[in-house]
RNA sequence: GGGCGCGUAGCUCAGCGGAAGAGCUCUCGGCUUACAACCGAGCGGUCGCAGGUUCGAACCCUGCCGCGCCCA
């Protein structure tokens, strides 16, 4: 035992004792019932850790390292997320390469030493190693910083989304859907963003209030000579894209219109007037143009009116360069030529002109704002384009499936509850499949090659796919089975599926990849499904939601049988901190400056899903509790080693294990007798009951906060109660039985603090315990109580009181605490009173009182001093 | 527009049907032999507003106001 202890340095000291102890090792001999396996999320390794990651990782930690000490053999593995966007357009950056898929893997690539001017097209299986080479080094830093923040993970079971493991199960998942007819491919109007020029699917949108105007635009009329129709647009750049008016079936205005046709401005195409219960009457005029395609309103009345398609936008966001074949009139073609090639922006200022000169818009536009769709790292507004893409069913388009996955979101226990409701909107509000191929380089490539017929045009209805014991497979590299290289690109040859699965798509296996599905049949029948899944709530309809979409395909269950949902972390003015905001902070400096210890504990006072404020103070509460732990330990134990000298030198009657004996709670001598040792176990028993409790249901800010106010008690109120007791000066049978009273509680405190404080506690507890406090069994309540006998918690309140009245009268009177009391009078309820009489000579000693006097009365506790 | 959550001491937050709480800040006092990175005491709140239910409401119900998020 330290003379003084520190905390300075502990963070290093244990993180290399654990790692060689193999303290958090999962043992994989461990049967079912006895695992408990986390499913934790993958960190984005290109962006740096923010104090957000620091904030939820210690919840889950903090559960980890309680199911352990209940026993629970804990599989906790940790992922890193390197599949993606971001770590594509970091590789082209650091090695100034770009990824062409159609060229051969070259085995002997090495990237150039410095990033030339022009960007080195290179293969895409070379690309990808790129991307796991510096993903690598960012791995590094993130293992190194959750070691020092003291996650319990075991880190021989990392995984990384893009590794061959992640890559082969989300290629196996894909051709078990394709196979069942859960996934397939699906040529339709799309989403799609025009500066990263990929799809994008329904849950990476999000809205955007945008400045628009309404136009307004007469459209004459095709069979008569009367009055033009007028619509109002906010697109009008889509007008050689319009296909149809559309107004609502019971509108009055519009029912002599139903059936007959106008002709759009400019173009002069004609188009009919139809009716649609999704046309808002109260909308503008009433009535509206229909392109293909403004909004997914206009998606939804192409398909279920039958309308042609006229598309105007093409992949890079400008206009194509051929009218639609229904412009046939020279002057449309005329007109059309005029907008060609321009992007969707200039575009709409040409045709604005020519509406004006050829009277077709009447009067000014009408500036307006509103919700525009925007993918959620995109800046310009999406477009919708039809392309060929995969899509996986999710329940969108299928009421059956819906329900299920419903069900299942009910099935789970989420923590908080309310949080389901998230859950239940989204699956609610889905509005078609998910589509999840993008047109990106970097990522887990479909394992699909199509055959090319004669004229060398693939056949998407008939895609080739390789045997599941060749995964991980690049289509753009390997050869499918049955062909030869010779044969890619020719007719009669073979093409490769160009595209990549989204990130999601891989991350939606996560239980999977971790639980080595079906690479380690017996690691997976032991831990799957999983019991719980951490997360954020903003991606419950993206990360949470797609999982159970998966397991539902894949096995019909559920993926894990809870959610621990964290909050965010608010800056100081309550926003929330992210990386565009520029208001990180990162947490290593603050780990350096207060310690792992602190931050865990400010961490852990986040309740779960509640948004928590950065907040150096109760860090600073955090580091002030540690080094409280360390002091208050070493005064407790030192005074039990002197009750340890004093038994070796003498008859040898005490139990020298006494100090020992607290690793478990049996075998302790049953020394405990005097009435306030017993009224604090009695009351420490309370707390363990209460603390398993909360942390049973994932509240590990109420286990932490009831076990931090007892040991304040402890500290302030019962140390100090029994010191003197302790030290001898009443005999060795009361010493003994404080002596042994401050080792049981001392040891349950310990442990009851081990999932938040790793640190503090795990070096208090090697002064005088063998073995980690991380591998010790969480505290009995049951035999604390039994060596309570028949101690009452509410002693410890009235003496407590008593206590408080005497320290009052001396802070009143200015002077110090160990100031003598002449006389000290206490009255109040005959129970109470009998309370602090069991108790009289503890409270004469701490209070320093040479006459105590207890009066039985009726009403509260008084207390009424005279000072020497 | 619909849903969810939150509005309690200057700050950060507990409490969620039976006498308003904690920590920090602030004030006063104490170098007390575990701890001055400490200890003790104190100041501080018509619990967002307005109704209602109840013997009793911060807590339950209704409406409103403000903030945040999710979904349209």
């Amino acid at each position: 035992m330290p003379a003084k202890p520190t905390l300075d340095g502990i963070e290093a000291r244990w993180s290399a004792v654990w790692q060689d102890e193999g303290t958090y090792a999962f043992d994989r001999t461990a049967e079912r019932a006895r695992v408990y396996s986390i499913d934790t999320p993958p960190p984005t390794v290109s962006g740096s850790l923010h104090v957000g990651h620091v904030f939820s990782y210690t919840h889950t930690d903090v559960v980890a390292r309680y199911q352990r000490m209940r026993g629970r053999e804990v599989f906790y593995p940790m992922g890193f997320d390197d599949n993606g966007l971001p770590t594509e357009r970091r590789v082209q950056n650091f090695f100034g390469v770009r990824c062409d898929p159609s060229l051969p893997y070259d085995p002997r690539f090495t990237p150039p030493a410095k990033p030339g001017k022009d960007q080195l097209p290179i293969s895409r299986r070379n690309f990808v190693e790129l991307c796991e080479r510096l993903t690598l080094e960012d791995e590094k830093g993130f293992e190194e910083l959750w070691r020092r923040l003291g996650l319990s993970v075991d880190w021989s079971r990392t995984y990384a989304t893009i590794d061959g493991r992640s890559r082969a199960v989300a290629q196996r998942a894909f051709l078990r859907n394709l196979a069942r007819g859960e996934a397939y491919l699906a040529e339709a109007p799309t989403l799609w963003d025009v500066t990263f020029r990929t799809a994008v699917a329904q849950a990476e949108l999000e809205d955007r209030e945008r400045p628009g105007a309404y136009h307004t635009l007469a459209f004459p009329r095709s069979d008569t000579e009367s009055e033009p129709v007028i619509i109002e647009t906010t697109r009008p750049e889509l007008l050689a894209a319009c296909v149809a008016l559309v107004a609502h079936p019971d509108d009055p205005r519009y029912q002599a219109l139903f059936g007959s046709t106008v002709r759009t401005p400019l173009f002069e195409v004609e188009v009919p007037v139809v009716a649609h219960r999704l046309a808002d009457p109260e909308k503008g005029s009433g009535i509206a143009m229909i392109c293909t395609f403004g909004d997914l309103t206009d998606v939804i009345w192409w398909r279920e009116l039958r309308l042609p398609s006229r598309a105007v936008v093409g992949r890079d966001g400008r206009l194509v360069p051929d009218a639609p074949q229904a412009v046939t009139s020279s002057a449309g073609q005329a007109h059309y030529a005029e907008l060609a090639g321009k992007t969707v922006h200039s575009a709409r200022t040409r045709i604005v002109e020519l509406l004006t000169e050829s009277g077709a818009l009447r009067g000014e536009p009408r500036p307006i704002s509103h919700q525009v769709k925007f993918y959620e790292k995109g800046d310009r507004p999406l477009e919708i384009v039809t392309t060929r893409q995969w899509y996986i069913r999710n329940g969108g388009r299928d009421e059956a499936l819906r329900a299920r996955l419903r069900g299942r979101g009910q099935e789970l226990r989420w923590h908080p509850e309310y949080m389901r409701v998230r859950y239940e909107n989204w699956v609610d509000g889905l509005n078609g499949d998910w589509l999840i191929s993008r047109q990106r380089f970097f990522g887990v490539p479909f394992p699909v090659w199509y055959p090319l017929d004669e004229m060398g045009a693939p056949r998407h209805d008939a895609p080739i796919v390789p045997d599941e014991a060749s995964l991980p497979i690049d289509p753009s590299s390997d050869t499918p089975p049955g062909y030869t290289e010779a044969q890619r690109g020719v007719a009669g040859g073979f093409a490769a599926d160009p595209d990549v699965m989204d990130t999601w798509a891989t991350s939606s296996l996560t239980p999977l990849i971790a639980a080595g599905w079906e690479s380690d049949p017996d690691l997976f029948a032991r831990v799957f499904p999983m019991d719980l899944r951490p997360q954020a709530h903003e991606i419950i309809r993206t990360w949470l939601f797609s999982t159970v979409v998966r397991s539902e395909a894949e096995f019909g269950v559920l993926p894990w049988s809870n959610a621990a949902i964290s909050g965010w972390i608010l800056d100081p003015d309550r926003k929330k901190m992210s990386k565009s905001k520029g208001n990180v902070v990162t947490p290593l400096a603050t780990l350096r400056e207060l310690g792992s210890d602190a931050v865990r504990y400010w961490a852990a006072s986040g309740r779960p899903g509640t948004d928590t404020a950065y907040d150096v103070g109760q860090m600073k509460n955090g580091r002030r509790l540690a080094i409280k732990i360390l002091n208050a330990s070493r005064f407790a134990l030192g005074l039990t080693a002197q009750a340890d000298a004093d038994a070796d030198a003498g008859a040898g009657a005490a139990e020298s294990g006494t100090a020992g004996a607290g690793a478990g709670d049996a075998g302790l001598p049953a020394v405990v007798v005097e009435p306030v040792d017993r009224a604090l176990l009695a009351a420490l028993a309370d707390v363990v009951d209460a603390a398993t409790v909360a942390l049973d249901g994932y509240d590990y800010a109420r286990s932490l906060e009831l076990t931090e106010s007892f040991f304040w008690r402890f500290c302030d109120d019962y140390v100090e109660l029994v010191k003197g007791r302790a030290y001898g000066s009443f005999g060795p049978a009361g010493a003994a039985s404080a002596q042994a009273t401050l080792t049981v509680a001392l040891s349950a405190l310990l442990r009851l603090f081990a999932p938040v404080l790793p640190f503090v506690t795990e070096e208090v507890w090697s002064w005088w315990q063998a073995g980690s406090v991380h591998r010790s069994p969480w505290p009995d309540a049951a035999e604390i109580r039994k060596l309570a006998d028949s101690g009452r918690a509410d002693l410890l309140d009235a003496v407590g009181m008593a206590l408080a009245g005497v320290r009052k009268a001396k802070s009143t009177a200015k002077v110090s605490m160990k100031a003598e009391v002449t006389e000290a009078r206490v009255a109040g309820d005959p129970d109470v009173i009998a309370l602090v009489e069991a108790a009289a000579a503890d409270l004469r000693s701490a209070g320093g009182i040479r006459e105590l006097t207890l009066t039985p009365t009726t009403g509260n506790l008084t207390v009424d001093v005279t000072l020497a």
